[in-house]
DNA sequence: CTGTTAGCGCTTTCAC
DNA sequence: GTGAAAGCGCTAACAG
C-alpha cells in the first residue's frame, strides 16, 4: 500500500480534478452535489493512500494555522504546567494545537517570543505575563492578534484577562490567621507592581485592617515569586525574638524556600511558626506539617482562556472586555496553629 | 509607522525585487554581492515596517517549519513537565519550537495525536510513549519522520532512545534498603511490559537477589503509574501482620497514592514503613518524613532528546541506534529505617 | 549585482 | 457534477 503525498497524487490516481477531491475532502461534496460515487471512491482512496493534507499549504491559503501560541513564566511550575495541560486539551478538542513557549519568567525573552509567535502566524495567543509592563502585549494586540493574559491582568489597559481572585485568596487566608488568634502576621511577597501581588498584599492588607490590625510595613517583604527570595525572607522575618507567628507566602516557590529556612533552622510548623500558601500542590497534604494553602482553580482559568481566545477569533475586530476574576479556594490543614486555646 | 505585511510589499516600497529581499533577509546578501547599500536600506526598511516573515510561506516552500512534536503522557506530572521545558529551551535555542500534545495516558490518543503531528509537517518528533505497543511510532519513524522516544525504549524495535537507566535506579536504591536491614520489601509497580517498569522490577529484584533474598511475588503489585493505585496497592501490602518494612514505590504518583494511604491508616514514615521512590519532586525534602527518592536526570534527558533529533532531521535517511541510558542518583534522606540498630 | 518567474499544496471562484 | 486556474508568501533556479 503506498502512500499519497498530496492532494494532486491523489486526484491523478482517481482520474478527477484536485477541486472536487479537495471538496470531498472538506465535506463540501454534498453542496456541490457531487455524485454518491465519487464522493465514495475519494474517501476509500484517501484512506487506503494514508492520506493527511498538508496544513502548512492549507494554512497559508487561508490564513489559518488552527494553533495557538502560549507562553508562561515557567513549565516546570506545577501552577502552570496544570493550566498548560488543561489549555492543550481544551484546544485540541476544539481543532487547535498548541506552540509552548518558556519566557523563564523574563521579559525580554517574552517580547521576543510573541514576535516568535506573529511569525508562527499562530491564530492566538495565551499568555501569562511576566514583567509589569504590558507594552508588547498590547502592540501584538494591537496588530489584530486575539490575545488572552491569563494569572494577571495590566490594571488600565483594555486586555482581555482570566485570573484568580487574588485579592479574596488573600484575605479569606488572613482572616483564617486572625481567626485562630494570630495578630502578627507577616507576608511575603513576590514581584511588586504586578497586579497577582499588589491584590494578594491588598487582601492582606485589608483583613488585618477589617480586624483592627495596623499592617506592618516591616512585616511584608520579598521581590519575586521564586524559591530564593521565600529562604532569604524567612530567616530575616524569623530573626528577632518579636518575630510573627504566622507568614503568609505568596507562591508555591516561596514557600518551598520558607519551608528550607524554617527546616535548616529547626523551626517547626505549626508550632514555632503558621504558614499559608498561596497555591495548592500535589504534595501539599503530606508535607511535614500538612499546608493549609490557597488553590486556584486552573482548570478553570485554562478552560476559560481558551473559550475566550476562540470567542475573539470568531468575533475578530470587535472590542472583548472579558475581565474574569476566579475567586479561589482555602483548603484548611494543619499549617496554622490555634493560639486560642 | 505602517507595517509591511509581507515581502512584496517590503519590496515595492524599497523599489526592489521580492528576490533581492528575499536574499538580504536571508543573509544571503554577501554571497550574492549585493551592494552594501542596498543591504542596509533592506535591513532598515524590514525594522522600521517591523516585518517578520510569514514562516508558513517559508515552510511551504522549504519543506521544513522549525518545529518539533512533543508527546508527553501527562503535562502536569512534574517530571514530564520538567522535561518538556528542557526541550522547549533547548528547541528554542536551535530556532525550533514546539507544539506540545498531552495524551492522557491513552494509546489511541497517542495514535492520534502522532498523525496530527504529520499533518501539521513537524520537522521531528520526541516522544514519551505510553503503551507496550511500538508500532504507530515505528510507522511514523517508517514515514521518514525523525523520531526520539524517550522515558522508555521498545525492545528489538529499532527507534532511537533516550532514558532512564531504571534498572540500576531500583537495583541501588534496593540495595541501600538492603545495607539498612531490610529483608521483607515490597514493590508497587507500575503498567506491565513496559521498558520502565520491567526494568525497574528487574533491578529490586536481582539487588534481592544478590543478596540472598528471594523475591517473593506477592510482594511486587500494582500494574499502573497512577495515584489510585499506589493507594490501593499500599492499603493491601499494610494489611498483613507479617508486612514488609520497605516499600519501593516506581512513580511519583504511585508514592503519592501510598502516602494517602499511609496517613489514612496512621502508618509512619520510617518507623511504620521504609519508602523509597522513584522521581524526585520539589517537596521531596519536606514531606513528613524526607523522602529517599531515585532522581531521573530530567535536564540531560531533555537535552539529548533535542540534540538527538536535530542530528536525526540533519542526516536524514541514514540508520541512528542511538540507545542512551542516563544513570539515575539515589537521593538518601530518612525515609529508610535503619533496623541493624 | 539584481530581476523574473516557477512552484511548494491547498482552496475557491468562475466556467461549463 | 466537475474542472481549470489563480493565488496565498516565500525561495531559488535561471537569466541577464
Amino acid at each position: 500500500m503506498k502512500n499519497a503525498k498530496n492532494i494532486t497524487e491523489l486526484a491523478s490516481w482517481l482520474n478527477l480534478s484536485v477541486a472536487t477531491v479537495s471538496r470531498v475532502l472538506n465535506g463540501k461534496g454534498e453542496s456541490y452535489r457531487i455524485s454518491e460515487a465519487t464522493i465514495r471512491r475519494v474517501f476509500e482512496a484517501a484512506k487506503q493512500f494514508n492520506y493527511s493534507p498538508n496544513r502548512i499549504a492549507r494554512g497559508l491559503k487561508l490564513e489559518k494555522t488552527d494553533t495557538l501560541g502560549l507562553i508562561i513564566p515557567d513549565v516546570a511550575n506545577n501552577f502552570f504546567a496544570s493550566i498548560a495541560k488543561t489549555i492543550e486539551l481544551e484546544a485540541r478538542k476544539n481543532g487547535y494545537s498548541i506552540i509552548l513557549c518558556d519566557s523563564l519568567d523574563d521579559e525580554t525573552a517574552e517580547f521576543e517570543l510573541l514576535n516568535l509567535l506573529a511569525g508562527r502566524k499562530v491564530d492566538g495567543v495565551i499568555i501569562a505575563p511576566v514583567g509589569q509592563n504590558a507594552q508588547h502585549v498590547k502592540n501584538m494586540q494591537d496588530t489584530g492578534m486575539p490575545v488572552i493574559v491569563i494569572d494577571r491582568y495590566f490594571p488600565g489597559i483594555p486586555i482581555p484577562y482570566i485570573t484568580t481572585d487574588n485579592y479574596a485568596g488573600s484575605f479569606d487566608a488572613v482572616e483564617h490567621m486572625i481567626s485562630q488568634g494570630h495578630k502578627k502576621i507577616a507576608c511575603i511577597q513576590g514581584v511588586k507592581n504586578t497586579s497577582p501581588n499588589t491584590d494578594r498584599v491588598r487582601g492582606y492588607m485589608d483583613a488585618l485592617k477589617k480586624h483592627g490590625i495596623r499592617p506592618d510595613p516591616s512585616l511584608i517583604t520579598g521581590n519575586d515569586y521564586g524559591e530564593q527570595n521565600g529562604y532569604v525572607s524567612t530567616l530575616r522575618l524569623m530573626e528577632p525574638k518579636d518575630r510573627p507567628t504566622a507568614i503568609l507566602t505568596l507562591s508555591n516557590l516561596i514557600t518551598l524556600g520558607a519551608l528550607r529556612a524554617l527546616k535548616e533552622k529547626g523551626h517547626r510548623i505549626p508550632n514555632d511558626i503558621s504558614i499559608i500558601s498561596f497555591d495548592e500542590q500535589p504534595y501539599s497534604a503530606f508535607l511535614e506539617c500538612p499546608m493549609t494553602t490557597i488553590e486556584q482553580q486552573r482548570d478553570e482559568i485554562g478552560t476559560l482562556a481558551v473559550k475566550n481566545v476562540l470567542e475573539l477569533m470568531k468575533n475578530k475586530g470587535t472590542k472583548d472586555d472579558t475581565q474574569i476574576l476566579i475567586k479561589p479556594r482555602l483548603i484548611i490543614r494543619e499549617s496554622v496553629k490555634n493560639m486560642n486555646t
